[in-house]
DNA sequence: ATTATCTTGCACACGACTGTGCAAGATCGT
DNA sequence: ACGATCTTGCACAGTCGTGTGCAAGATAAT
């Protein structure tokens, strides 16, 4: 009945409780990007367990739904790294790219970000993704590289939400994942303010360098 | 106790009736934006009615939003109109502008397009809408006037979601419209695949023509 | 001023969901 | 095989939302 504490509890948690755990926060992204309001029930019964289960591993249910959003915020993070180029052109590319590695996480974070009471939550723990966006982009102004014709913050936005918005019709058609990779990376710097013509310079420079996967 | 039908009522309904039915809508417009899942309390309050006088124009909740939704979109459909151009480019420029007139409306929709049971919906109500944009830019890619790099489905997608993201900011910020509209604009024609300058000088055209306004 | 038309406030039934307690059963660790 | 650790199932309290009935009050129309 005790709560598994996620940091070090004081015995080790047994093998199929750690099992289980992860299962609901599994589970807890699937029912989420579908339903921001989904209930335990639906939660606990995709990941095989019994609703009253969960409460043996979460205290509350705003417990387990902000241990889905930080967990898939650092994976996020993570799965962007460090992009290591002068040319803020390509570090949007890269990261598109590197986002499409990631997209069942973005995925459920896109949509709990836009609605739902976890709004605010969200968008805490996209802070830092957004802030190495936000400074590539301002990076790319200064140098000339990107527009100057809207401003750098409201870029930024339009660069994340052409990826992501290409991120649900890659998922939906089913396509492969160097073609989907290759439209995350056109439509973020379509975004960015790039002719269709340049973009795809700009991606086959970046794919030949080889910096996706750094 | 009667319902007041919005289409013939059998007598003339009451002054102050049909003007609570208006207050309710807009109400629910203004609450359903913050919140798809606003309860019928917290609309009536906005409108200064009782949770109870809502029954007395809708049947039920979902009603009252099918009511909203549909409004919503004929408004937007009706300050769309039609765009006298052969020009794909300064017909998605002309769009963008439309767009922004009806920025209250547009936004609406647009947060109920992504979440909720209303989903689908919605989608139904904005289909001639997406349609005609969709039409667009086919007519432009066989053209040879816009990108070929994605599925025109999907570039339709990117102009539709970079309007929309660039929409919510300027409402955000506050800017003049004649900014405002311009930003639409110039985002709609990243998402089709102009490069800044290009889209800056198609937009300074569009504007030219007077075809915003026709 | 009188009638028909709303609106209100309260009552209630109903459903969906969360969170908790407890006993019995299943599973793991050793 | 034994004890500690999960999991289950059920019962229950509490919250919040919808939809309805009804009597009393407010407002508009003529």
């Amino acid at each position: 009945m005790d709560i598994v504490t996620t940091t070090s509890p004081d015995r080790p948690a047994r093998r199929d409780a750690t099992r289980n755990r992860a299962a609901l926060i599994d589970a807890a992204m699937v029912e989420l990007r579908d339903d921001p309001d989904a209930s335990l029930d639906a939660i606990a019964a995709r990941a095989g367990l019994s609703r009253r289960a969960v409460y043996g591993h979460f205290a509350t249910r705003e417990d387990l739904v902000l241990t889905v959003v930080e967990a898939g915020a650092a994976r996020i993070a993570q799965g962007i790294g460090t992009v290591d180029t002068d040319d803020s052109r390509v570090a949007i590319a890269t990261i598109g790219a590197r986002l499409w590695a990631s997209v069942s996480h973005v995925r459920v974070m896109a949509d709990l970000a836009v609605r739902g009471p976890y709004r605010s939550t969200v968008a805490a723990a996209l802070a830092p993704i957004r802030r190495t966006l936000r400074d590539v982009i301002e990076d790319g102004v200064s140098r000339g590289q990107l527009r100057r014709d809207i401003p750098p913050a409201v870029v930024a936005r339009l660069v994340e939400d052409a990826a992501l918005t290409v991120l649900g019709e890659a998922t939906r058609s089913g396509i492969d994942d160097d073609h989907a990779a290759r439209l995350v990376m056109l439509a973020g710097l379509s975004g960015a303010g790039l002719g269709w013509q340049e973009a795809g310079l700009v991606v086959d420079e970046t794919l030949r360098n080889g910096l996706v996967n750094a």
